[in-house]
Order: structure tokens, then sequence, then C-alpha cells
DNA sequence: ATTTTTTGTGCAAACGGTTGCACTATTTTC
DNA sequence: GAAAATAGTGCAACCGTTTGCACAAAAAAT
């Protein structure tokens, strides 16, 4: 039924590995066979089977992607997609495939990390998933076996990662608002056991620092990343009096939500509070005021890390190392 | 360095083919050896190698899915995402992996299908794709390649696809204006080479034909999905003087931009337009007045795909079908 | 005119599994 | 108690490639 290497073999008059050679451009084949060759497998339609190859050749040419199913990040704006943009160019770039697999977040489910780098399916991983159990963890850097993370990890573990310049967003995103004269500047996070959130936690006090404007603990309000959060951390701003004239929220979402409640408070925007976010969700531009953000990168994330995983494919003694990508402040009306 | 089944074998005294039937579950084999070699493999920390099943089975117990890179639709809403998500879900439960393939539009470019189909990677191809060149539908279907389309693809040709009902819905919709009332429904079409144009155009004129409303060919607007093209529509309506009362667009963006031109003609939604669009993006219920809109389901769209493509699998003789995924009317404020 | 080197190709053993068939030991049947 | 059926396991071929090594022929060196 199909044909293999030994089809074109026979049609070529020659020995199988004198193909394989062809197939691989070994320099020892003589011009002659090569165009025999060449020319039996186009009359043939032969295509090199890439399972018996990876088999002999111990690798797949694939690298596995993990992507969380949690919601709130992929559907509200498009992060993952992007990045997942951003490893298909660079994989394609590189000849290798795509093993995708959406991780079922409950406990206790299957876990297909393990199966496809158990099973030797992939040649290497890339995990756009922070949350990740540290037994799979584990077993990973156990094997040695080359992978790499999209967003900075959780616990400090040694790994090789790449992440948008949080810190240094957030340091700009402050340092911009405090140049447009804001002096009293709240910060709306994150979950604080997110990285994400402690790292523009971090960029807003370094600069309030550089500038000399003392922080305020009372100008931090942590909440989980939704419209209603954002509302409801103005809303508390205003109860116990603290109204501050500026509002890093580190998330769009909760910009939206908090820019509401400001309006609903007869306060107006930016003249009398000021809003900067992060991620510029396609939404930003179209509300009013429109809203400055940050607008990071998430393709460049993509590529970043396909290029350092494929570095790790080339050298598994390679140290753990981080791509810090850069981000861009979008200045728009809202403060 | 990796454990085979071979040492397996040793360590459980057994042959290889005894412990591969301990795997298959082969019910010839007595409980104590199972017993036996299920304990050694677990010592071992064994695990099938892939590969080399799938170079015996002929089977790699992995779809293909092919996205298209182009943005309009990847970006302003999460369909495919959500249409992934579907065939992650369904293709996970049966112990199915995806590997996942973003085309580059570019022509000329490397054609992915071609080579991961070619060259045995994949039992199946699922495609996100109706602007499929029409050498790699024939090089399918000539192999009879089990294969699904999502969307009903563009010539007619006899092929597998899942798709919204796209006819039905827009009837609906329609339906919807009419019994509110409205005697002059214009559409705003996206370009009357996509399918999903057509079908919605065909809804829509089905809807008014049951209702004894004549079709007026100077109410179809046909445009790319953009909010500009949706202004413009409007616009031009208000520039002929065919300005309608109720206004039917075939995506939400379109419907933002004529929302957009309305109110800078100083006219009120729904007291003097009505609008209704498809799609149902995030924003739509955040605009005001909040957007009627017809939701799709494309996690949905992807579970029926995957259960198609399935059926294909264990039949390679099953004729071409079509799996219609019904969509859902979300009524607010615009009409 | 030998010997040595180079060039081009083939042989056969892997890679890590699966499976049809054969075979022995045990059980059932008559 | 012999023949037939059944149960449990192993042998060896195969899936479609790659590759180390051997080898013959041709070319180069002596």
């Amino acid at each position: 039924m199909t044909v293999t290497i030994k089809d074109v073999a026979k049609m070529a008059m020659v020995s199988p590995s004198t193909v394989s050679r062809v197939i691989s451009d070994d320099p020892r084949i003589s011009e002659e066979t090569k165009l025999k060759v060449n020319e039996a497998m186009k009359e043939l339609g032969y295509h090199p089977n890439a399972i018996a190859r990876s088999l002999v050749s111990k690798s797949t040419n694939t690298i596995g992607v993990i992507m969380p199913k949690s919601a709130h990040l992929s559907l509200a704006n498009p992060f993952f997609p992007e990045v997942l943009r951003g490893i298909s160019a660079s994989a394609n770039e590189n000849g290798f495939y795509i093993l995708l697999s959406i991780e079922d977040d409950g406990i206790g489910k299957v876990n297909t990390i393990d199966k496809i780098v158990k099973t030797g399916m992939v040649d290497g991983v890339i995990m756009l998933y922070s949350k990740l159990e540290d037994e799979t963890l584990r077993m990973l850097i156990d094997k040695n076996f080359p992978f790499v993370m999209v967003g900075k990890p959780i616990n400090g573990t040694k790994v090789s990662y790449v992440d948008n310049d949080n810190i240094g967003a957030s340091y700009e995103a402050t340092t911009h608002l405090i140049n447009k004269g804001r002096k009293s500047i709240a910060i709306i996070t994150g979950p604080l056991n997110m990285v994400v959130s402690l790292d523009r936690l971090e960029g807003y006090k370094r600069a309030l620092m550089d500038n000399r404007i003392e922080f305020n603990p009372d100008l931090v309000i942590s909440a989980e990343f939704s419209k209603e959060n954002g509302y409801g951390a103005v809303e508390n701003l205003i109860k116990i009096g603290k109204l501050p004239d500026a509002i890093l929220a580190v998330d769009d979402l909760l910009a939206v939500g908090a820019m509401e409640a400001i309006k609903d408070a007869g306060l107006k925007i930016p003249d009398d509070i000021g809003i900067l976010s992060f991620n510029n969700i396609t939404t930003a531009e179209y509300l009013s005021p429109s809203l400055t953000s940050v607008d990071i990168n998430p393709y460049e994330l993509g590529v970043e890390a396909t290029e350092l995983l494929f570095q790790k494919l080339q050298n598994k003694k390679l140290l753990p190392q981080a791509r810090i990508v850069p981000t861009k402040l979008i200045i728009r009306e809202s403060c």
C-alpha cells in the first residue's frame, strides 16, 4: 500500500541505504545515482515515514506545548493564542512540530505532560503554565528533560523561563504617573501568590522609592482579575476615604471596573483620577476615555521560549536561564 | 539508558511478547505473570515507547489540527481558541493527541498538512480553514485520508464538515427584528465569497419571504469584517437616503462601527434603528446600548468535529456528512 | 606495475515494540 | 486411559528507517 524506501530502492536499482543517503543528502553519493533515486522518489510519490525515522534517530522533531484550560486569561485577551503563534512560527522555521495539550485544571486528571514525555513523543516541552504541580516539574528536572516555562516560576525553582519585563514595565508605568504630577497612587494588584502580581507591585514600589514618595500599604489592594473586583476596589478606597489621584491596575479588566466605579462616584477620568493598567486588551482603545495601558508581547514570548528550548535541545547541559521580553507603554487618554 | 520492554522481560523472567501482552491486556496471560510483569514495570519505571508502537500499529493516536494564521477572527474573538478547547477535550477523552499547525497564509509557503499527512504523523486531520487550497484538499480526498472541516466548504465540495447553523440563526435573528415591528431591514454582510456571508444572507432572505416582506437589494451591503466598514456602510445608507429601521450585521465588529455611525448621525438605538449582529463578542454586552447578538458555540464545534473525525477513523468508508451546531440569540438592548 | 588512497555502494544490525504461529503442559471429553 | 481441546508462553518476523562497517572499483601515489 504505502510506498517505502525499499520500493524506491528497487525502482532506482540501488540499495535502501543508498536511498536513505540521498534523502539525508550524504555527500558520498554520486550525482548520477542521486538523480536516479530522486526520479524514482518522485515517480512513486515517496515520502519518508516520520515514525520510522524517529524510532532510529530517537527524536521526533516535535515539541510539546502545555496550556492551562483556565479561562480568564485565554478568553479575556488573546494572550495564549498569541504565545502559541509565536511558538508555532519559530518551531516551523526550524522544522519542528507542535504537540498541543490543554491541561484540565482539575486535580487527579491524567497528566498529559507526563505521558508525552515518558513515551517519547516529544523532544522538549514549553509550559504556558505556572501553577504546575511540583511532581511533574520534579520529573522533568530529574530526567533532565529539556523544557521552558512561559512566565516566571512561582517558587523560585531554578528553571529556564521567559517572561514579560513586569518589574520594568511597572516601574515605567508608575514613573509615568508620577511625571504627570500624580502624588498619591494606588495599585490594584492580582492575587499575591501570582508572580506577575508581585513583580508589578515590586516595580511600583521601586518607582515610588526612586521618586521619594513614601509607600503606603493602604493604597495596595489585591484582588482576582475581574471587572467586579476593580469596581469593588475603588468603592472600598472611597469608603475608607483614601481616594488617590491615580490608580495603577495590574490588569485591564480591573481597570475597566475601576473606571466604572469612578464614574459612578461622579468623578472624572483623568482629571480627578488617572488610571493606567497592564496588558492592553483590544477594548482598551475603545473605552472612554481610552485606557493607557502597558502593551505586552505574547507573540515574542512564544518566539523566545521556543528559541531557548532549541538551545537546550542542542545542549542538554545548558544551565537554567531567563529571557525577559520588553513591554511598551501605550499612552492614551486615561491619565 | 532508557528502559525497554526487554529489560522488563528480563526482570520478570518472561519473554518480551508476554510483556507486550500484559500491556495490551491480553486475556490469555495468567494473573500470576501479569502480576510479575506489572511489578517489574513499576520497579523499572517502564513506559512503552509511543514511536515504536506507532511504527507497527500504523497509527499514532494523534490528530492534526490546522489553523489559519489570519488574524481577524482569531484575535477579535476567541473563536479558534474555543474550537481548539473543544477538540482538545474530545481528543483527550479518547486518548488522542493534537498536532497543531498554524498555517502561514502566504502562498508558496510550506504546507504542513501535506507533510504531516504524507509522513504519517497523524491519523486524521481537522481543518479550521476554509480558504484551503484545492491542491491539498484533492490530496486528502484522493488518499481517502480522514479529515473534517470546521466551517462549510467553499465550493460545495463533498467533504465532511461541522458548522454553525448560520442560515437558521440568521432566519431567527431576522424574524426577531420583524416581530419587533421592523419593516425595513438592511443587512451588512461579509465578503460574498465567504460561505458564512452567503448563509447568513440566505437566512435573512428566507425570513423576509416567509413574512411577505419584499427583498430589496439596495439594503444589502457587503464588506470585510471591520469596525470601519460597519461605519462606512451606515454612512452610505444615509447618503443614498435608504435608511432602514433595523440593521442585521453578520459580524459584531461591523455592528460596532454601524452603531457609531448611527450615533454620529444623531439617531437613537434602538428607537430609530435597531441593530442585531452575530458572534456575540465579549464587548457586545458592554456597549451602550448593549448589543443583541447571535451567540455561537465554537467549543461545541470543536467537539463535534472531533467526534465526526473519530467516526471516520473507525470507518474509512463513511460518506461525507455535515453536523450543524445550533446557535442562540442573546437579546439585549440594541433592538 | 604495485601499493595506497579515494569514491561510491551494499550488507546487516539496530531502534522498541507487536503478533501469527508453534509448542508444551494441563485440562476436558469420551 | 488415549485423544482432543484449552491455556499460557516463547520464537521470530516484521514495521520503515538509519548507519557502522566491509568491500569493490577507480584514481592516485610510488
